[in-house]
RNA sequence: GCCCCCGUAGCUCAGCGGAUAGAGCACCGGCCUCCGGAGCCGGGAGCGCAGGUUCGAGUCCUGCCGGGGGCGCCA
């Protein structure tokens, strides 16, 4: 079922144990874990003893006896009911560190088959506010989008902006009553909730303009161009306006990767067509609907999917629909990834299940709904402002900012940065931990939105990881200052070879061990559209390499043989930092 | 009423059917002639409840309790 190969050190592993499990049962999983009382450990002889009618002890001597690792492991045991302990060699961790370290992509290989991955995510409304309900689907289908790249897929971004539907007949008649330019100011400097708020009021509280709405709408849908007109007004300046969310969040998305619901319009009454001639319409209370099996409502009926209203207007589903026909026929995509909220799992099962039904939905296409929780404020309810509104992302981020910069500022590390620098990392720290904060927990649970807690610089946090990343860099700057005072020539970090590593200190063999980890981390963090595996293996990196370096001087180390290994372990753990964090959408900057 | 998600230490979270359930914060106690102490080392305390499957369950299944969300013309 694994969809790409193990990477790594345990690839190895795995392969042998393999090879010595299917002489005794070809097939069985020789259940390869990480352990804390070796470096290693199967646990496949157990199921398998069980199957074979024998002694569990006995099929893991079987095993050991069978399988060749002594290139690779110091010490085999069998332990406890059957687990096969294995403790790796310190050459083998040597020569794999060497080869990790030499390698510009630090032994992430890529896909040997590339698929091609849809990534929705992020998707504001037109004219309306973005909020912490975007931070989450932009942040996290960021990271994915830049793993599954960097894992060489390709990987086709799609922002599906809400860009149409009945509330535009009222933003439209907004537009006319405020004038254009008038809009247009007020959508640029971000207002967009006085806009979309303004519009709502007369909606609600003017007939008159309900009823201009209405005729507004019936307008832009039959194509009217001077409607078209101020609908495109409308759409551009929110985009400019997203735009400079984004800019300001460092994702991604660009206006290239905006395809809102607009863009599927014209697909609509094909998708109905289509489904009514494959049989699968049917009317219900004067709406098209579809029926897709497993779905009930609350009295126990089917549970319609409605992809006509009875006035004749499209739901959105048959967007969803046509989505998924465009994503499957025209994009050709091969995996399709829905980064969208939890709340919408129902709906989005649905669809999927009807696309299937309607043949527009290859079985093998893996789709799937990476769905996320709720961003809770302190009292554990959805996060608001004090007046009970919700909270608006540019505000969130830009206090992120600030208190990242007032944070700098009473720490006074690098108090020779000049002011952009400053500003920069402030940026890097502020914007890096609340992203991190959002990515490092399991998505599908909702989190508690803590600036304290993830502006420490203690603990699983962005800005530990990034101060780890700092450090290194730091020593690599004392290295170069000395040596241009003492004359030494293994200053310059690129004049550290990777095969100067050697794996003799304890602390070494962990540090070298724990970045042998590294591929295999982002691997899951993709397979389970994850962020928060990659996030928690950073996180042991860094406390990994703090231990480390407690105990390991590097600059001083008792000879130039082991400094010039220690400045090569350390190099490649700065490496692992800095590109992790990358792949999450977070800066490392080198000072801080 | 039905469906989905969540329930692990005081708090915030990890735990891919495997051994003695791990971190961080907070708390307590150590380590400073410290290459960035925003650090390191150590300590106490926990799987909502009840059944079941399994050699083995925090993990899988059933029921219950608690919290959140969804359930026909909004997206």
């Amino acid at each position: 079922m694994r969809r790409w190969a193990m990477p790594g050190v345990a690839a190895l592993l795995a392969e042998r144990l393999q090879s010595a499990f299917d002489t005794l049962a070809p097939g069985s999983d020789p259940v390869l874990r990480p352990s804390d009382r070796a470096d290693f450990q199967a646990n496949g002889a157990l199921a398998l003893a069980k199957r074979l009618g024998r002694h569990p002890v006995e099929v893991a001597e079987a095993v050991v006896a069978a399988a060749r690792l002594d290139d690779l492991c110091e010490r085999v045991e069998v332990s406890g009911p059957g687990f096969v302990n294995l403790f790796l060699s310190a050459s083998f961790v040597e020569r794999s560190t060497r080869e990790m370290a030499a390698d510009r992509r630090l032994g992430i290989e890529p896909a040997a088959i590339p698929e091609r991955v849809v990534v929705t995510y992020s998707h504001p409304n037109v004219a309306k506010e973005m909020h912490v309900g975007h931070l989450r689907s932009t942040v996290i289908g960021d990271a994915l989008c830049r793993m599954l790249g960097h894992l060489g897929h390709d990987v086709v971004r799609e922002n599906h902006i809400g860009d149409w539907g009945t509330p535009f007949g009222m933003l439209i008649e907004h537009l006319v009553d405020v004038g254009e330019e008038m809009a247009i100011a007020e959508l640029s400097v971000g207002d967009l909730t006085g806009f979309y708020q303004s519009a709502r009021a007369s909606f609600d509280g003017d007939g008159a303009f309900k009823e201009r709405s209405r005729r507004r709408v019936v307008l832009l849908q039959s194509g009217d161009a001077e409607t078209l007109r101020m609908w495109r007004v409308l759409v551009e300046h929110s985009i400019a306006y997203f735009d400079e969310v984004y800019a300001k969040l460092g994702v991604l998305l660009t206006d290239d990767d905006v395809k809102g619901e607009s863009f599927y319009n014209p697909m609509l009454p094909g998708v109905v067509a289509d489904l009514d001639a494959a049989g699968l319409l049917v009317k219900d209370a004067g709406a098209l609907c579809v029926f897709p099996r497993g779905f009930t409502n609350r009295e126990g009926d089917p549970l319609p999917l409605i992809v006509q209203k009875s006035d004749g207007g499209f739901g959105y589903a048959a967007t969803d629909l046509a989505c998924i026909r465009d994503r499957v026929d025209s994009v050709r995509a091969t995996q399709i990834l829905y980064v969208v909220g939890a709340p919408q799992s129902q709906h989005l099962r649905m669809c999927f299940e009807v696309a299937r039904m309607a043949g527009w939905l290859p079985d093998r296409l893996r789709v799937e709904h990476v769905a996320f929780g709720s961003v809770l404020g302190a009292d554990h309810r959805m996060l608001r402002t004090r007046a009970g509104t919700s909270v608006k992302l540019v505000d969130l981020l830009d206090e992120a900012v600030s208190r990242a910069a007032e944070a700098m500022a009473e720490r006074d590390r690098d108090a020779d940065l000049a002011p952009e620098e400053r500003q920069a990392v402030a940026r890097a720290l502020g914007i890096g931990a609340v992203k991190y904060a959002d990515l490092s927990t399991d998505r599908v649970r909702d989190y508690v939105f803590d600036w304290d807690r993830m502006l420490s610089f203690e603990g699983d946090t962005g800005p530990y990881l990034q101060y780890a990343h700092a450090r290194i860099r730091s020593i690599f700057r004392r290295a170069a200052s000395e040596a241009s005072a003492t004359g030494h020539s293994w200053a310059d970090e690129s004049a550290v070879p990777a095969s100067a590593i050697v794996i003799r200190d304890p602390q070494e063999r962990a540090l070298g061990l724990t970045l042998l980890g590294y591929a295999a981390a982002v691997h899951s963090a993709v397979e389970e559209s994850s962020p928060s595996k990659l996030c928690a293996y950073l996180y042991s990196l860094a406390t990994t390499f703090t231990s480390f370096y407690e105990r390991c001087p590097v600059l001083r180390a008792p000879d130039e043989t082991t400094r010039r290994s220690r400045l090569a372990l350390v190099d490649t753990t700065a490496r692992v930092l800095a590109e992790g964090l990358g792949l999450l959408g977070i800066e490392a900057p080198a000072r801080m």
